[in-house]
DNA sequence: AAAAAAC
């Protein structure tokens, strides 16, 4: 049994994102490829019990002696890292994967692709060649492994069989959506069937006890909907030939959705052992990249991103120091408002569903057009913002995480943390510690294909100072000052990254 | 004691 680990060559389908000037200095890939397995292996996490081995150890440990690095000379940082001895080569065209014809079509029709990103490149032929092996996949924000997914259970479905053949879990109701709009664009001519399993408002709709089995190909949703589906035996698994999860690490994390996940994981291991699981996330922070892979079969395939590549290059960061809760509000509507108009959409993430209130109506008191998203609202209230965000109709939307992840919406290139992002179980102890994953993931609604953008984290008090140079010092970025409260300056850093001319 | 889903 042989490891290969390897690059793919950079293919952007979309414009790339700039290549940085001066990159970061540090030791060959072969070596922090061969790191990261170690680690990963038996590294410092040891809350792993022996029972973390006898599923990955026997892949990895395998392969540590003939793990090998191919560098790429366009300073690629994807990692692959195979099981076994199936070849894969990366894609540099569509018409490499043995795409139906009415997929290609409406991936160069609809969806307006040229040719695979580089994610795309490499994670595709590992998803679509037998033995259709399971795959961790973690790629930047913004580089398109929606399409990674999407296209490998759409690839993977027969269209004659009217049956679910591939099912998609979502931590959130607006990226179940997301997804299921990206799919039915992309399968247009292909005659496959979908369907969105979100909840709706109780009052107009059929309780599912009384409506019809799914008979849909593809069925995407958010855990409760489809674990309540298939309880009622409404949704058959029997069928099913791929499993994905997106943002796979909130799914399988421990105070995210890992009960629900695994839950239905296992029911379609039960009746259906063969089905293929794909992983997807921007991140996967070392507890829950060391659960994951206990969570999917020991064959399985994976694609890393070390910590340090993970910040967007093209999303310059910025704070601004504030002397109280009323000066942020100063901030944003006397400073970025004045002149982040012109720069395109702009989202607002706050830590509470009563900051995104309150701050709401601050700025709506003062007659600011802003509207606010969170999980509080009635389905069909998000789902009229979300529209609304996403027709133009408003520029400025306030939203707690609900949207931090996968949410992508090309205009936004400003990005506010009103708060910065606070790790729960963290909030009572001595030493507050910012949540990393989720803090990348807000970055990630701006710059989305490598396009430019900018982050203002307003910073207020010792423990925020604190908890920004926890940041920079865990993603080794530097996040830039604004000097002073002044239009100049805003206009400097918008100008700076880009925004502005 | 957050937020997410949803009972």
């Amino acid at each position: 049994m042989a490891e290969s680990v390897s690059s793919a060559s950079s293919n952007t389908t979309p414009p790339p994102p700039e290549s940085k000037p001066s990159a970061p200095v540090h030791k060959s890939w072969a070596d922090e490829a061969e790191e990261d397995v170690l680690e990963e292996n038996n590294g410092p996490s040891s809350s792993a019990s022996a029972s973390s081995l006898n599923v990955d150890g026997l892949a990895i440990g395998e392969n540590k002696k003939e793990a090998r690095s191919l560098d790429e000379p366009d300073d690629s940082n994807i990692k692959a890292i195979t099981f076994g001895d199936t070849p894969y080569t990366s894609a540099s065209t569509f018409e490499d994967l043995n795409l139906s014809p009415e997929l290609l079509k409406g991936l160069y029709v609809e969806m307006k692709f040229q040719k695979p990103s580089k994610i795309q490149a490499i994670s595709l032929p590992m998803i679509l060649s037998p033995p259709f092996k399971d795959l961790i996949a973690q790629a930047h924000n913004g580089s398109g492994k929606t399409t990674c997914f999407v296209l490998g259970m759409l690839s993977r479905v027969d269209p004659k069989q009217q049956a679910p053949q591939a099912l998609c879990i979502c931590p959130t109701r607006e990226l179940a959506i997301q997804n299921t709009e990206v799919l039915r664009k992309m399968a247009k001519y292909t005659g496959i069937s979908s369907e969105c399993a979100i909840p709706t408002d109780s009052r107009d709709s059929i309780p599912i006890s009384k409506r019809a089995p799914i008979m849909a190909q593809v069925v995407i949703g958010t855990p409760g909907t489809i674990k309540k589906w298939m309880t009622f035996k409404k949704l058959g698994v029997s069928r099913l030939k791929i499993l994905v999860f997106d943002e796979a690490d909130q799914m399988l994390a421990e105070d995210g959705f890992r009960d629900d996940s695994l839950r239905i994981m296992k029911e379609i291991e039960r009746v259906n052992p063969q089905c293929q699981v794909l992983l997807f996330s921007a991140t996967f922070n070392d507890v829950v990249k060391n659960f994951v892979s206990r969570t999917v079969k020991p064959d399985h395939n994976k694609l890393f991103v070390r910590r340090e590549e993970l910040s967007l290059e093209a999303v310059k960061q910025y704070k601004v120091n504030c002397i109280d809760e009323l000066s942020k509000i100063e901030v944003i509507k006397d400073y970025i408002f004045e002149i982040g108009e012109n720069v395109g959409q702009t989202i607002i993430f706050v830590r509470t569903r009563n900051s995104a209130r309150m701050l709401h109506k601050s700025l709506v008191d003062m007659g600011y057009a802003v509207t606010s998203i969170q999980g509080a609202l009635e389905h069909v209230e998000r789902d009229k913002i979300v529209k609304e965000f996403r027709d133009g109709l408003t520029q400025v939307l306030i939203s707690t995480d609900v949207l931090a992840r996968g949410f992508d919406q090309q205009q936004v290139n400003l990005v506010i943390n009103y708060d910065l992002p606070l790790k729960h179980t963290a909030e009572y102890t001595r030493e507050p510690e910012p949540d990393y994953e989720v803090y990348l993931h807000r970055v990630g609604r701006a710059g989305r294909f490598g396009r430019k953008g900018a982050v203002f984290n307003l910073i207020c008090g010792d423990r925020d100072v604190m908890l920004m140079q926890k940041i920079e010092k865990h993603f080794g970025t530097e996040v830039i000052e604004v000097p002073e409260n002044s239009v100049e300056a805003y206009k400097a850093a918008l100008k700076e990254a880009g925004l502005l001319q």
